[in-house]
DNA sequence: ATGAAAGCGCTAACAG
DNA sequence: CTGTTAGCGCTTTCAT
């Protein structure tokens, strides 16, 4: 391994020299920087950042936690928390915790130990007291999914999205709406569960606990609950799922049932993945800002970065329902293709 | 920032006895062990494990470079890498190049400059001159986009997948046979695209070079193909897409015309991601044993850690076709369910 | 403009 | 069992 010291003595200068030429000082002259160069090329030496970030005390490197990679609802979030990550000079890195405890507190501890210099939670599982403590050390920000913790905070306001978006079943004559939620209690989920019975309540309709169904994010969980509803004595008109994924099983089910989605049930997703729009018939769903959650959250990383004392925020951004063919009423014309997904590749 | 030396101050013992106790040496008494142990929990130390690192001159911090973190293929890539990589201690970390070459070279410099211990790619952008010349100092590993520089490589037998898939495709009788694959020309589509016309040879038939359609790995891009092929004097009666995403598009512009996916134009997609079991009609595709190969490619790249200068190994691991709804001809069993994937959770 | 030297926080001999 | 000390590779005064 090359060092500095290999570099110096072959120049004939000293390390400290060499070290200005590498940070660019102006006090070296033209031929010792020339000729310090030369050497550096010719023995192709990098220097250990390892010992540099040592000396400054910061990284630049911050840490995204992820649940899952196989989510694509992240790409957009995490392209917005580059951008803005990348204005500062900063790299992010991503780390897939698989909602496994010990895999994320090992991440965690990355940044305690000062191997990077911060972390955006897009979902945790520590309880809010930890959180809360590592938060008044260390610069950490909640995306999307945010818990009672004292950090700052982005996502939208889900129990309004879904209160949106079951409101607008029932303004389509819908009176007995289904809900798919998940048995785990994300916060968003909370939330989502929060604007369905809002809603519901707010049109003086009933919650009967049968129209209610719980699973996880998964298809699967939709054609189980499509069953489930389906063989009910009354079965809803409408479904709300809290995910894509979910209303993705929740039509499939329907079709190979031989129903129309629209017309006999009503599904509406959430999050507006791609399959969304993809999917045959289009499906209904709720849109989140996602590329700005990513990059507001990161601006808000970095605030915390230059100031950890700098006071805690919390900031929703606005939804947006996206019409499809799952709460169509008409499917005659079945050429209709819901709005597109902004982004056209999938890798 | 509290340090060693705060701890060995307030506990009355010198800095190595701290250290020691925090390396679980057996060489320090069991009174001293506590209340080093005390003292350290009372001010909630934290080693730098900058510093650590720096003393044996070793992350145990692995990249995983991927193109996109959108495309659900690499999920299941990840969770092999992660599970190799723990059992020799070694944390990964996700960079997402956007196959964009600054970011990716941006990433490599953490290798160089000793932030990393190694890389895998899931793709890349440098030449291979360029990845040939790193690989001889550092450890780097290919993994399912495998070019000709010299590094150990991981990946299915693309030729020989492509080429089953269409062998596949004439037993079932087709003679006309389209292909719609990328522009960019990743070593898999190359592969591809050659065990297509290897196929398409063997048993005789001609490459019309209007049935060759190309574009991105967006879903656009298949429906854009399909209204290609179907404005054709005699369109296909078969198409063999280099990737889901495509297929997807196709199968979803031949519901929109009306056609049907199967009987009326067979599709084949490649990868078996999610949403090829998941539509209706589920798509006919090739799987890659997704988690093997990223298994075994973290195996590789520690070997290369554990010795550099160990021989670069290049390992082929078996595809799988896995037939579904899409190259079906008889389809008035529309109940029946294409393989499943293999993975439930989507989040 | 350049060099010598003092650390950054920690580990690992080497003494005792 | 414990302390002293010499670095790890680099940056940064402080002299010259």
């Amino acid at each position: 391994m090359t060092t500095i010291k290999d570099v110096a003595q072959r120049a004939g200068v000293s390390v400290a020299t060499v070290s200005r030429v590498m940070n660019g000082s102006n006090k070296v002259s033209e031929t010792t920087r020339q000729r310090v160069l030369e050497v550096i090329e010719e023995l192709s030496y990098r220097p250990n950042l390892l010992v540099r970030n040592l000396r400054k005390a910061e990284t630049r490197k911050l840490l995204i936690m992820l649940p899952s990679i196989s989510n694509q609802f992240y790409s957009q979030i995490v392209r917005g928390m580059e951008d803005r990550a990348l204005l500062d000079r900063f790299n992010i890195m991503v780390c897939i915790t698989n909602s496994n405890p010990e895999t994320e507190q090992s991440y965690i501890s990355l940044l305690t130990t000062r191997l990077a210099d911060g972390i955006v939670f897009l979902s945790n599982e520590m309880d809010d007291e930890a959180i809360s403590q590592i938060a008044a050390a260390y610069p950490i920000v909640q995306c999307c999914e945010c818990t009672g913790a004292k950090t700052s905070k982005v996502s939208i306001d889900n129990r309004q999205a879904a209160y949106d978006a079951v409101s607008h079943l029932i303004s389509l004559g819908h009176r007995r709406i289904a809900m798919v939620s998940t048995e785990k209690k994300h916060p968003s989920t909370v939330d989502r569960e929060a604007g369905f019975r809002q809603a519901m309540e707010e049109h003086s309709l009933a919650v009967d606990d049968r129209l209610l169904q719980y699973g996880t994010y998964s298809f699967q969980t939709g054609m189980r609950a499509c069953e489930a509803l389906l063989a009910l004595d009354s079965p809803p008109s409408a479904v709300f799922t809290i995910a894509d994924s979910i209303a993705v099983g929740m039509v499939k089910q329907l079709l190979i049932r031989g129903l129309r989605p629209g017309p006999d049930m009503a599904v509406y997703g959430f999050d507006d993945t791609s399959i969304a729009s993809l999917y045959t018939p289009s499906i209904t769903t709720v849109a989140q800002p996602r590329y700005d959650l990513g990059y507001t959250a990161m601006d808000l990383l970095l605030r915390k970065i230059k100031e950890i004392d700098s006071p805690n925020q919390t900031l929703l951004l606005p939804h947006k329902l996206v019409i499809r063919e799952s709460t169509c009423g008409d499917q005659t014309d079945s050429t209709v293709l819901g709005g597109r997904s902004e982004q056209e590749e999938l890798v």
